[in-house]
DNA sequence: GCTCGTGACTAGAGCGCTCTAGTCGAGTCG
DNA sequence: CGACTCGACTAGAGCGCTCTAGTCACGAGC
């Protein structure tokens, strides 16, 4: 509980100015190597870590610090912080976290990534309408991953939901199925697209579209089952959620998955990849997703613009 | 883009001096209500907001910031962050998250939050060894959420999971049930303790009591549904994960649930709470973890103590 | 009338850093 | 040998705040 050592003492220990303290902890020219090793011995000794808000408010412009707004209660958006960490990293900039949660709205939790001023923001999939991610992308860059939008001055980072659909449609098509439904989002983002895909593919290849309404959750899925003609054989499902929902009560009803009926996934969630689960699925790319955010957020100056990441088809037992 | 406004700026406008301003925002006494309202409305005008940087490096000793180190990969913990931010606030107190991923480790996320100067810390769900969690809590107040350990020097908030887990059984027995079982979650935190709690409830109900091994996963449940014996009416499962997959593989082996066979659960998860599988469960008392954390946390110079908290019988219709 | 208290406000020194503008000594070169 | 350059290092201002120690005017009390 003592209070933490500060610059000062570290160059009192190593007998040397602040400053220099100041350029051996930024890896800034000006030092010889050998009083380098010798201010970072002192430091350790001291156990001395800089005082990440102080350094912030001293370098002038650039804090390399950038806000990130997500969502607790969806699994993808915790892929995407995972995924965030290692790519600012790589770029030298940090990450500050502000959760939305059912209680906590997405204005407030920007704001607070305001007041650490952060250089930019970036929001996982927000709610809010364009007017106000416009008027935040004002005072500072402001990228939006996972979803598809147009505000201006936000940059936007998303995966080409068309071509996910394409991708799991004709997957099924390769597997001889000429039967196959869509189990449609309804409203859910990015749900027109996909199934805009998916009338088009199916159409391309010779074969007559069935949308089935359904929905972005387990339920959804499970509504959706019931109202599955039986002569369809292969489900290209909205989401995961969906996709799973369907899957357990296609069992539960008697059929059999994958030998009478395939089913088809979207989002490549933690539940998809389970034992009993094993859900073929089309996965977005976080990664991806993540570099693209940074790119565009690092980047000062650069007009907003739209990218858009191409999903993978990842083969499993459905 | 333009550069944010300070509070020199708010002063000029308002004609006052910079400490003004800063007793106004701080809602200090000091100002009359006339030049209070003058000072907030020059702020708005100019859309300040004060640098929350600036702010604790400027104030002393209290910094009224906690730092929350979680997982991204536990629904649960994304309960206990949503939990965290109004107790928090109640406190007056600000929270800084950071994040535990498969790639960013424990001691990388608490380590990052004290280079924001957190007055405290909250771990939830650690995994760090005790000497770990004993060497952060030199340095300033930690608690330590959800998992049992004795680490000196340490906060320790949990829940009952004797008492969770005496709740369950008790449950059952109220139902009508004789032959239950419990699947195990073996070495996962809090499986002794609720296996020790099955056991004397069974034991003082006159009942023998049955252990099927399993762990805190869906397949670990599908796994326990294949070795659960015929006569058996009543499981009470380690977790939410393992009820889960127990309820899809009895129901897929046609054993209907919960007309055949009743299933509780542990945790209160999302997926128990999903249309179609309406799992009846043990839930943890996000709100009352997160009560009680806050408080070990903002209280300096307390001993480090355990506070637990009695879990609550969610009635679902497995 | 003089002190004292009080409420409203200000000056200015920090907080722990970064960064600009140096100083200082050793080597280079014509 | 004096004018340079150059690397290693330091002094000190400043980042946007908070906070202590004032100042100043005004009214109460003796």
């Amino acid at each position: 509980m003592n209070p933490r050592p500060t610059m000062e003492d570290v160059a009192a220990r190593a007998r040397v100015s602040r400053a220099l303290v100041s350029i051996v902890y930024r890896n800034a020219p000006g030092a010889s190597d050998e009083t380098r090793a010798r201010v970072l011995a002192a430091g350790d000794a001291l156990g001395y870590r800089p005082d990440h808000r102080a350094r912030l408010l001293g370098s002038r412009q650039r804090t390399r610090l950038i806000g990130v707004a997500f969502d607790v209660r969806y699994p993808f958006h915790g892929d995407l912080v995972e995924a965030l960490y290692p790519a600012a990293e790589a770029l030298g900039y940090n990450l500050t976290l502000s959760a939305v949660t059912g209680s906590r709205r997405e204005s407030a939790a920007a704001q607070s990534l305001l007041d650490y001023r952060c250089e930019s923001l970036i929001l996982l999939g927000p709610t809010s309408p364009p007017a106000a991610l416009t008027a935040l992308a004002d005072s500072q860059p402001t990228v939006v991953i996972a979803r598809k939008l147009r505000a201006s001055g936000v940059h936007v980072v998303r995966t080409d939901d068309a071509a996910g659909s394409r991708l799991a449609v004709e997957h099924l098509l390769s597997l001889g199925h000429t039967q196959i439904a869509h189990v449609d989002g309804v409203r859910a983002p990015g749900a027109a697209e996909r199934r805009t895909a998916y009338v088009q593919t199916m159409r391309r290849a010779g074969r007559a579209p069935v949308i089935i309404p359904g929905g972005p959750t387990e339920s959804a899925g499970t509504e959706a089952a019931r109202r599955l003609p039986r002569n369809i054989t292969a489900v290209a499902a909205f989401n995961d959620a969906c996709a799973i929902g369907l899957l357990h009560t296609l069992r539960a009803s008697g059929r059999r998955v994958p030998e009478e009926v395939s089913i088809i996934g979207y989002d490549d969630s933690t539940p998809s990849r389970l034992d009993h689960i094993q859900l073929s699925t089309i996965a977005q790319n976080a990664h991806g997703l993540a570099a693209a955010a940074l790119d565009l957020a690092t980047c000062v100056d650069r007009s907003p613009q739209e990218v858009v990441i191409s999903p993978d088809l990842v083969r499993r037992k459905t």
